[in-house]
DNA sequence: CGAGTCGTTGAACGGAATCAATCGTCGTGG
DNA sequence: CCACGACGATTGATTCCGTTCAACGACTCG
């Protein structure tokens, strides 16, 4: 886990915040690196002109702003979703402990490998045209099996590329026709 | 310059291949990293069921499968797109060094951010359901200020999540609006 | 010279966005 | 403690725009 390896290495410090407070805002100069220890934090981005975008949902054990760790400033801001508890690593240390701590390094370096290997899943996702072939797509990469649903409707809709009313319907259909079963917020993939 | 890392830490060994020719197939087992020196190439996804989508079309200098470093299996096809000469890196001695040079880990690790943030930005531009506003935030996205097109027309409806006859009537109304100018693979964004 | 592909345009259809309204729940403050 | 506001979930109706199918010229490559 990387949480650990950098808590090891880096020792720890940590903050608390409620929800609706920003960990870190975009455009902010980057000074530190996060990780959600407890509670839920929710990466957006205000687009051109246009609603801002949900990037990521992170839960506790994942880090944030790790792809940021060469940038000047953040591109995307960080709002509590659900009151957290945050550990804070300053960046100019990380980079220095970087350069002698090959097993951080790795650990860091593999955690990008999956965020690359997700999003690039999420493109995949978002150019299949039909909504139901998308959503099918989106559950059969997401959920092995079957899953409780961590983030809300609205959210996974968003994330897919759907409005939120076709995705209601299209689940929908998908439960009326049985290829998934739901009830609350428990899904489950019909074969 | 990520290769030269690669060079400078590993020694070369390159192979060339045709158009046409794979580096490598979806499924195979990963035993290299590559580099691509010269040529073009094209990393491509077989879809559930479905036509295969490009993922990444990578050039002169750029590395490919690095996400795969701590995969079992590529989760793509390389295909050679234009004929190429590729630098081959052994995953197994890459991790290896990775071990023991900080340089070379930061500099991949630096790659990946990269990475991560272009697939992000790929996917804000995904969300927007406007083909007009999708085109002109790519085009903002892309291009500072003018450019040569390197990727066929074609290609960029792809790659931005749009049927390639969408594409070509979105940029013809841009330019009868002018807010683009174009002429043959040149591109110029009026402000 | 033919096969294949890109670029381009036309026509028609369908499905997802959008607007709108309702209900339930949760948190908050008076 | 309850009223209120905010937001998620849901459903209906309508509109529109991007997909899809189709056809053609131009170009390149073998």
């Amino acid at each position: 886990m990387l949480i650990d390896d950098l808590h090891d290495t880096l020792g720890s410090k940590s903050i608390r915040l409620k929800k609706g407070e920003y960990v870190f805002t975009q455009g902010q100069s980057v000074e530190n690196i996060f990780c959600v220890i407890q509670g839920r934090v929710r990466l957006m981005r205000q687009t051109i002109e246009g609603a801002p975008i949900v990037i990521h949902v992170a839960f506790a054990g994942e880090s944030i702003a790790e792809a940021s760790l060469f940038s000047e400033k953040y591109h995307c801001s960080a709002l509590v979703d659900i009151g957290a508890e945050i550990a804070v690593f300053s960046k100019k240390t990380l980079l220095n402990r970087l350069q002698t701590s090959p097993k951080l390094t790795l650990s860091l370096l593999q955690q990008m490998t999956i965020s690359v290997r997700d999003l690039r899943m999420l493109n995949e996702i978002k150019s299949i045209y039909s909504a139901q072939e998308r959503v099918l797509t989106f559950l059969r990469a997401e959920f092995k099996q079957e899953q409780e649903l961590d983030l809300s409707l609205k959210d996974i809709a968003q994330k897919i590329g759907l409005s939120h009313e076709a995705f209601y319907r299209t689940i929908k259909t998908l439960e009326t026709e049985g290829r998934i079963c739901r009830s609350g917020r428990h899904l489950e993939l019909v074969d």
